[in-house]
DNA sequence: ACGGAATATAACGGTGACCGTACTATCGAC
DNA sequence: GTCGATAGTACGGTCACCGTTATATTCCGT
């Protein structure tokens, strides 16, 4: 799953949203570092919706024009606790490893990774 | 950026490795979860080389076949950082996220994001 | 000595997520 | 009346990644 994918989804955790507001809350979500793009959102909606991890809400008709609202499903929550699991986990091991770096510029702050214990396994 | 380049670069943080090393790093770093293939690496490889995020070490020439070495640079761990912060924001945004759920099957444990207190800005 | 697994790198085509852009359409602001 | 924001659809392009194959050597078991 990569980034815009994974923003979609915690984007719809709180509560349904039509297209236009899963674009606004993800540029939110991110302070303003994603801008998702309509093909981008309509296409991962499809695939998520497919995918069961999504589902459609309500469809609104709001002056004569359709807004659908979509809604995170209780797979589609399993699998973001499964995806934030996987960052943090991904997180920690990269600050360990750059904490054993040699040689390099020392980064300030990353000897703090190492208050966490061990991370293998 | 995505997983398998990330965990290349997690890889080569704490030192120098050659091709294959890379690929039993990364599923050790992992857990097993993520098995590198060579179309994979050495794509990415090429790709970080390009971008200056890895260097070649050195090559050793280990009886008739040469062994590549490739070594994280200052820009690459520099990179690698500004991604592990990324991971956090956006594994904590997510979390914090699914806690406002309401109406799916609660999910034990997520409560405790909340404890993390405010993450937008 | 021979075959097979592991080590080690390179090259190929295919897929699919994402991007950029354009198009349609409504509404309010200037 | 035009511009910008809202709202959704459609389409072609790119690029990272995947699956597979090829090639060569070392190590181990038989």
């Amino acid at each position: 799953m990569q980034e815009p994918t994974f923003l979609i989804l915690t984007a719809l955790a709180a509560q349904p949203l039509h297209g236009y507001g899963v674009i606004r809350a993800v540029d939110e979500l991110s302070a303003g570092e994603v801008k998702l793009r309509p093909g981008t959102l309509y296409g991962a909606l499809d695939r998520l919706a497919e995918q069961g991890l999504v589902t459609v809400d309500r469809e609104e008709a709001v002056e004569g024009r359709l807004r659908r609202y979509y809604r995170l499903s209780d797979t589609g929550a399993a699998a973001l606790q499964v995806q934030i699991e996987r960052l943090r986990r991904h997180a920690t091991a990269a600050e360990i490893q750059l904490g054993k770096r040699l040689g390099g510029a020392l980064t300030f702050g990353t000897a703090s990774a190492l208050t966490f214990g061990t991370v293998t396994g």
